[in-house]
DNA sequence: GGAGTTGTTTAGGA
DNA sequence: TTCCTAAACAACTC
């Protein structure tokens, strides 16, 4: 269930193993997970590598440890990480386990849509330089976005706002929470945001990704009842600003929630 | 048992 | 070329 604030979440779960060696490496089944990655080279690197610390961008991690070694974590669908004692077994999903003195740093992923990826070298590995820029960053203006929606002015901006080279951490929550907010129909397309609609959609973009941050990031809280996600997957739910009965439907290839009345086509 | 799931990639059509 | 859609990936829950 992973975007921008639950990545940041599950990320600082490894935080208490900061500054200690990983004693060996465990790489349980699920293959497609460490696509890309030569075994023997993984183990022999990371084995001994002292874990220094960690950051997240958009839906993408990034662990930096001693000896140049970096890995990255991409949690897909249903990816998490958890840490246990030391002499965890490992479960079935479990398919990283990173043994420290005290504790075990546990990668697990029932559905394998999730990525480990890894890089040895003394500059940052290429997968995360080559990431676009956060959504709270200065790059990200209303004249970039603008442009953006001219450039998709045919698609649903639903399916826009998932684009993850774009709008970095963005996920199918965050993407209703956003056009509900910004008072957009997300059927509608790039072509129909004029300028003031532009900019107030930059704002909410800016509002949710803090927002959430603040919020869910913190100790995986579910935003406020005042916000449209408690309400979007509930059976009658009703849109918060005003009563009306969410609708649903697949836009832009996803379910999507959002209210016909302050949201209309 | 069938449908649906908060993600990404790819093939193929427009 | 560029953009857009649908399917595939895989396993669990309701």
């Amino acid at each position: 269930m992973p975007e921008l604030a639950e990545v940041d979440f599950f990320r600082r779960r490894w935080d208490p193993g900061v500054g200690q060696i990983i004693l060996a490496v465990e790489a349980h089944g699920g293959k497609r997970i460490f696509r890309g990655i030569a075994p023997g080279v993984f183990h022999r690197q990371l084995t001994g590598a002292k874990l220094l610390g960690s950051e997240s961008r958009g839906k993408q991690m990034l662990f930096r440890f001693s000896r140049n070694v970096w890995l990255g974590v991409h949690l897909g669908m249903t990816g998490e990480m958890r840490v246990e004692r030391a002499d965890f077994p490992g479960g079935n999903h479990d398919h990283l386990l990173l043994r420290q003195r005290t504790r075990t740093l546990v990668f697990a992923d029932a559905r394998l849509f999730g990525r480990i990826r890894f890089d040895v070298g003394a500059a940052l590995p290429s997968w995360w330089t080559r990431l676009p820029p956060p959504l709270d960053s200065a790059e990200f203006t209303v004249e970039a976005l603008a442009a953006f929606l001219q450039r998709r002015s045919r698609s649903p901006l639903k399916g826009v706002l998932l684009d993850q080279s774009r709008f970095p951490g963005v996920g199918n929550w965050m993407a209703d929470e956003i056009l509900w907010r910004a008072r957009l129909s997300p059927s509608a397309r790039g072509a129909q945001v004029d300028a003031r609609a532009a900019k107030l959609l930059w704002k909410e973009i800016r509002f949710v990704c803090a927002g959430a941050m603040r919020i869910v990031s913190k100790d995986y809280s579910d935003p406020p009842k005042s916000w449209l996600f408690p309400h979007r997957w509930a059976k009658g739910g009703r849109c918060p600003r005003d009563g009306v009965l969410l609708g649903r439907a697949t836009i832009g290839g996803r379910t999507t929630a959002w209210c016909p009345q302050c949201q209309p086509d």
